[in-house]
DNA sequence: CGTACATAATCAGGAGTCCATCAATAGTGA
DNA sequence: TCACTATTGATGGACTCCTGATTATGTACG
């Protein structure tokens, strides 16, 4: 929106930037005729472009296709391995840092577990150990990183300061920024761990493409992230989608339903949900009846965020995720009365990596603002000059 | 973000572009110099641009000031009267159609007086007649208009058709886009009429330049809209701000509580919450009580959309927010108890003008798309060829 | 094996836009 | 009337894009 104009080199990389966004979004490695048509541009000047971002490395040559009509045509492709991005998902249970390219394919990964009792000085070093694990399966150095993205539990505000947490005891003001700036010299983004499983869910799941969702977060602890326009929504103090801080959507204590049902017997808390849908899956009436009035809170709270948003999709992730084929219907029907149109509802298909996935997304984002767009500086690369 | 490169006059167009929004937002007319320096264009080439852009109408040369030191320069303005816009808001009790120029200026309006009765027929009616005694008096034709946006009650939705509606019995399912279109040649937007109130507030009213907001319409028939990343947010079927529908919300009933309030003697319906909210501020006890529970109620709703999105500021709109002085506090308190930041929360400035208003800065955006947005083409101007 | 055909790459000429620079112009103030 | 100041106007050079003609490199077929 906001391009200004300017002077012919300007124009030139206008046309440098189509050219690269072509070849990323294309399905495979295209020809120079096919750019030609895909940009608009003429065939002389596609020549031009090309050669000069094949020179600074941002695009690479493929064997011509033979077995055609006429003269083979160079093929060429973006270059997704000329740069690297690192998500990371500082969770309660675990750290996973995982290295992607460009084009947002998993490269490597580091995983440390940890539990709840973990303490904030061990957390920050599992997080370190992680993503040093994770630069050393994929052959990289700090300085390959272009972008790093983390997600953690509680609402991390504009400042990346995660300011409020109930999972993790001594984890509230945790300067999160601050300890992986000093480690990575790259652009560092702090955010939610739902809001980047929304993302996650949005660019690579089940969402793919969905301009205006709702994704809740069901385990243990609830919680809810959303989709706006296409971007994700953080807010103003970066506290959104915490409808289930209204007493009456009953979200604080709903998980209680499940954990103490007869139908879980004297299972540990974190086991209970599981065999409850389990049981419910079986035409167990206790069971049945615990998914329901647990479904009839999480639809309050769920409804609250409808009715406001009027959203397409609501993607159903988390834990609890995994028994969607009780759970979800059980939700649809506790939505019925309280909306208009109750919006489709899909389970999560990410599974346990989706946050650290949201977190390469949201880096990959960042990447794409500074270099990809128009108000950025294709022409100044930063970090990619050291291809050359 | 779509800028998609191209030739010269590619880039030519993209420069008279920078100007024609430098010259648009800025205070006064500008200088050649001024302009280059905004512009960061070279003074040669904004000499070329802006002659272009005088040939073709687009701006106008001002007399040069006097009394300064050397050279007196050549100024120019954009030509707000270059085109016009028209806003409609179709309300229960008035239609209302007002002419603005480019800049949103009002230039003339019409208006006719209806009432809850008014059957559908005489309502589509006075919506021509209005629009008709407008036009008149701003001395233009329909062919003269470049955009048109109108304001309903009701659920709008993508296609302009009008889904649901309580305040007017046989208005559902009524084809405004169709009785519009027959008449004005132009691109024609319809809307829901809180959501164009919203919209007013946060271009020439009270949240003016506030990128999150939610507008709440406080009146015998509450509603709600949201502004997004300083975009109406519109929804996937155009129900958004619907919380209200939540039955333990109450906001079906809660303006009895000032209906049928003690304080309100037996004043009729519509004059009856003007003085329960007089009462209230001379100190009466049960008007006091009766403006309390509305506030509870309220505060229900608004709290499920605070707590969804997060919004930096809420504004109060509609025909309560009159007593402002009185409801306003009551809300605030009334929120605190849900809320992790209750945020600001300001009385509405626009009036009963306001989804008028509105609606001409809707039609106002879709210009601004058409003609001055890259995507859009300022190089052929559709109706502005008509000045030369 | 050689020729016809199809598609791609390359090159040259021409036009449009922007920039830098310098002289000319129209005011002010002594 | 004469400096001073800021703007205007004009010229040449550089860059990018487009068009059209020419050359290159493969397949198909007699």
């Amino acid at each position: 929106m906001q391009v200004s104009g300017g002077d012919l080199q300007r124009l030139r990389q206008l046309n440098s930037l189509s050219s690269i966004r072509a070849l990323r979004s294309a399905r495979g490695p295209l020809t120079l005729t096919e750019l030609a048509a895909e940009t608009g541009l003429s065939r002389g000047s596609i020549v031009d472009v090309i050669t000069d971002l094949h020179e600074r490395g941002w695009i690479a040559e493929v064997e011509p296709t033979t077995g055609g009509m006429g003269r083979p045509a160079k093929r060429y492709r973006f270059r997704a391995d000329a740069g690297h991005v690192l998500g990371i998902d500082i969770g309660v249970n675990k750290v996973l840092a995982m290295v992607t390219d460009l084009a947002g394919r998993t490269v490597a990964s580091g995983r440390i577990a940890v539990d709840q009792r973990t303490p904030r000085h061990d957390r920050l070093e599992a997080v370190s150990r992680a993503v040093e694990a994770a630069l050393v399966a994929a052959g990289l150095t700090p300085l390959d990183l272009w972008g790093v993205a983390a997600g953690s539990t509680g609402v991390v505000d504009r400042e990346g300061l995660v300011t409020r947490v109930q999972a993790l005891p001594d984890w509230a003001g945790v300067d999160l920024l601050g300890h992986i700036g000093q480690r990575l010299p790259c652009p560092i983004t702090i955010e939610n761990d739902s809001k980047l499983a929304a993302l996650a869910e949005q660019r690579l799941g089940v969402a793919a493409g969905v301009r205006d969702l709702v994704y809740l977060h069901v385990g243990r602890r609830p919680g809810a992230a959303l989709i706006i326009n296409g971007q994700l929504h953080h807010g103003f103090s970066g506290a959104t989608g915490e409808v289930g801080l209204m007493e009456i959507t009953g979200w604080r204590a709903m998980a209680g339903y499940l954990e103490t049902s007869p139908a879980a017997g004297d299972a540990a808390p974190d086991a209970a949900a599981g065999l409850v849908f389990g049981a419910a899956r079986g035409g167990d009436a206790d069971a049945l009846a615990a998914v329901e009035a647990y479904a009839h809170h999480l639809a309050l709270g769920t409804a609250a965020m409808v009715l406001t948003l009027d959203p397409e999709l609501v993607v159903l992730g988390g834990g609890f995720s995994r028994s969607a084929d009780v759970l979800l219907p059980a939700l649809r029907r506790a939505l019925e009365p309280h909306c208009l149109r109750v919006p489709e509802i899909r389970p999560s298909t990410l599974g346990e990596e989706c946050v650290a996935l949201g977190a390469a997304c949201l880096a990959l984002d960042r990447v794409d603002e500074r270099f990809f767009s128009p108000e950025g500086s294709i022409s100044r690369p930063a970090a990619p000059q050291r291809l050359a």
